[in-house]
DNA sequence: CCATTTCGGTTTATTATATGAACCAATGGT
DNA sequence: ACCATTGGTTCATATAATAAACCGAAATGG
């Protein structure tokens, strides 16, 4: 591997349940050297990109990256637009949603929203990672993602997260076939215990997935005609989203 | 220069009026041979940092960033709070406003808000690099700077953007200890031809500054009296903004 | 329509840079 | 007082980065 590389999945390891870490722990999480990794976090430090706090000296992602976030937006705006929609979706439903984006082969939540009409609901955390095989969002992108995508999540084992996650590869393959026809994803308590999600992928620049919108409800919660209404929600605001992004959904396959 | 450095110093490369660069064009900005810089974006690509984009694989800021950006706004929320209170005091003064934000030696524009009062106003461009010698908010972050970035910036020749800058390292000196007496800083057509501003720091972990607050107006419409509202208002919503990020301003040097 | 330039990307011998074991000094707990 | 941590540093060794030349494709222009 690459030093660049090196350096820059150093960054991987920190997760909102891990914010801070400090530089023996780096190296520990890493596999790398001590001495590597503190040239490494050095280098990242002096460009912004983490920065090192408190007495124990520990490394959290630094003010850099933040310039370089709103470059992003202001020439890909999708989490500014997919704020706004995951926001008006969660009160016309009533659930949590979320928007997912994808980057290489990882999705990871860009923004979600909660809704205050009922007491319960599934909560959400900051830049979590969604395992592709798992989340609704997963299988809506990886449907209408490219093939080396697809090789890639599939050729791993996949991980049990519930008793109810699928972690045959064909049977996901079979699923998103189904998916592809009817336009939207769902999973039924295969990432989290009791949690119903459904999904709709998102596009930009063309016919190329860059994320997905989705809803997540308590399974105790979803009757049918819940159900069929955030079936519904989730497509039309995703079809709105991808529209705004200049985006482009690929005609759905022959049924035959 | 490590390797690292020179992955990451591509990225500098982008901006608001670059956010497209082509691997040539890149090679000849940065200096590097065209198959070093080939191999540092597949790199920095890997992992998201950049995409490439369109027939002529031009690079652009990637979507991984925005994970970490998410992350690091769920660890130090200064864009979020910085956004509330920039649209707020330019309601409050009828001006632009923004606020910046230091990240090593550099500082840069982080949000900004218009007032619709006038037609005419000061206008911001995303993500743009301010130069600490010539802005308000420079001044007011390298005021309560440490030595090390005082030093960083006024040991090389000050650019002059107008006939107004001051280029001289003494005297900016001397305008940061009259700016520590007052606890803003003020520029008049320093940066842009036309554009008064004032400005007042953030602190953010104790009393480390960590940007600043600032309002651009047009020097025509800056009388004494929208000056001293303008003075007013920067400080009054810098101390609020410091407040929420648990930082502490330092005290005031004795005038004597 | 052909010649030229420019583009992104690739190859490979050369060279500079990254690496890691061992080592500090400092801190904190037992 | 001691041992186990921590962040950070050193330097001989080994590995990975580099740059010139090259390639095919796509614009460019006469």
């Amino acid at each position: 591997m690459g030093t660049t590389s090196k350096a820059l999945s150093l960054l991987r390891l920190f997760s909102n349940s891990q914010t801070d870490i400090g530089l023996t722990e780096l190296s520990r999480q890493s596999g790398m050297n001590k001495a590597t990794v503190y040239r490494l976090m050095s280098d990242l430090a002096e460009h912004g990109f983490v920065e090192q706090i408190g007495p124990d000296r520990l490394y959290r992602i630094g003010p850099g990256i933040m310039r370089l976030a709103v470059l992003r937006e202001a020439t890909v705006p999708l989490r500014s637009i997919a704020k706004e929609h995951v926001r008006a979706l969660a009160d016309e439903v009533g659930e949590t949603t979320h928007v997912s984006q994808v980057s290489g082969d990882e999705l990871s939540t860009l923004t979600y929203a909660y809704s205050a009409k009922h007491g319960t609901r599934v909560t959400m955390e900051d830049a979590e990672r969604l395992p592709f095989h798992a989340t609704s969002s997963g299988l809506a992108v990886l449907t209408y993602a490219n093939a080396a995508l697809v090789h890639s999540i599939l050729s791993k084992p996949l991980e049990r997260r519930t008793a109810h996650t699928i972690v045959d590869s064909q049977q996901i393959k079979d699923e998103m076939k189904r998916i592809a026809i009817r336009g939207y994803a769902e999973s039924i308590s295969g990432f989290e215990q009791d949690v119903h999600s459904v999904a709709a992928p998102i596009f930009a620049g063309g016919e190329m997935v860059c994320g997905a919108l989705a809803i997540a409800a308590p399974v105790g919660r979803v009757n049918e005609a819940l159900r069929l209404k955030m079936i519904d929600a989730v497509q039309n605001r995703a079809r709105m989203i991808t529209e705004i992004m200049g985006g482009a959904m690929p005609p759905s396959p022959d049924p035959a």
